[in-house]
DNA sequence: AAGTGGTCTAGACCACCGT
DNA sequence: CGGTGGTCTAGACCACTTC
């Protein structure tokens, strides 16, 4: 034996302890807290150990440190409310209920004015059409009016849509894309009062979402969904993960 | 000199070329790579900078890693739609505009039967109730209804509303908080409708909210957004940056 | 038994910050 | 100048998986 026995879990050791005085609010945001060599000493850790302990505490967002200076708490982060299931099949499947999908309309058709310019490109481009509306267990849940540039889709107008949705086909693809969403609540028209089986000046919510890749507009939709069955359940966060 | 010289920057060189490889397809979701030998020899680096380096990407969520068997690209992470500026003096203040607040109604009151359930205590235990209209530029936005467990913010009455939001005071005290959050569109009442100025007719956001702390549920509010100027503004995420 | 990742130590050089 | 963090090397022991 050339070097002393290793401690196993130190380093686990010295993360919770700080995440414990940073959580309870012992040390509080912009504190400095000890030195690496501090941490070596209470610990009776190499300098690696702690040295990589407080750098995986910098990525988690608990601290922040400056060379020549010290380790500070990391000023709390903004809160952001998340919504997972943007997938429609995964979120009636997370309810334990059935999902049905009636296609309305499918078809390659060349871009009009408005969808020329959400797309970023030439009028009367060919573009993917689909209007595909939802049920859960029977009962309309979401109308989907989407748009896809088919070179992102090649097999556009083959895709199982009862199986899958057009989404999570995409961005199984490739992942790694961003987008962006809005939401309104809207008045459904007649002709969407009747597909989605809601009575008249019942409001909707409307979700407008466009995803881009390097090469530019991948798909853009407009999702209606009805009433008080179409509420969408998110999550509060300010961190990654205690 | 006893070691041979380090090589600035070698880990973030391993680290860009494994990220190169998952986000350009060239290795996808499941694939296993080189093993932490194999990086040493392809980058002349020693172990632990090859390790640190695959252990980050983990952290990332861009690697799984099993010991005894290897390091594979992870399955790709579920899409989730990412709302900031919960703080709706911030969401104004990004836009450029100005915020005032009519403050309605403040006051500690005896929680009722509807109250009391939703903060999991007695009924008749003292709530901080307050009744907020938010304007951007003079116009109203939202209509702001939310109860505060008093001990959670003891100078709940004398917080100046003007200059920032109950929400943004409570999660400043005690950062690491959680939430729930739902949203439906709803037809305001005439009441409503007089406060925030909007038509008959014209649909609202509402959207629910609930925080709690390891002690119990520290607010809940139901917040009123009205037409069009009530948008919500999301972004779409899989990764946790690349 | 060989290979893989998980962890820790000890020692080193560097750039930066503050006094 | 001394202290702080940033980075890398070399060597070690361990548990687990695979053959």
């Amino acid at each position: 034996m050339t070097t002393r026995p290793a401690a196993p879990g130190l380093r686990e050791s010295i993360d919770r302890h700080i995440i414990a005085r940073i959580t309870s609010g012992e040390w509080s945001a912009g504190d400095r807290i000890p030195s690496e060599s501090g941490f070596m000493e209470m610990f009776g850790a190499s300098r690696m150990t702690v040295h990589h302990a407080l750098r995986d505490l910098t990525a988690r967002g608990f601290l922040v440190r400056h060379a020549g200076s010290g380790t500070f708490v990391a000023p709390p982060r903004p809160y952001v409310a998340e919504y997972a299931h943007l997938d429609i099949i995964e979120e009636i499947a997370a309810r334990g209920a059935r999902h049905r999908a009636q296609v309305l309309k499918r078809e390659l058709a060349p871009a009009g004015t408005e969808q020329a310019r959400a797309f970023e490109r030439g009028e009367g481009d060919m573009l993917f059409h689909a209007v595909i509306l939802h049920f859960e267990d029977d009962v309309p849940l979401e109308l989907e009016d989407r748009l896809i540039a088919p070179e992102a889709l090649p097999d556009c107008m083959a895709v199982d849509l009862g199986s899958q949705t057009l989404f999570s086909r995409l961005m199984l693809m490739r992942p790694y894309r961003e987008g962006s969403e809005e939401v309104r609540a809207v008045l459904p028209t007649p002709e969407e009062q009747r597909l989605m089986a809601i009575a008249p000046h019942v409001p909707c919510l409307e979700i407008t979402r466009r995803t881009w890749s390097a090469e530019g507009v991948v798909t853009a939709a407009r999702m209606l969904r009805g009433g008080d069955r179409g509420t969408m359940h998110g999550r509060i966060r300010s961190m990654p993960a205690a």
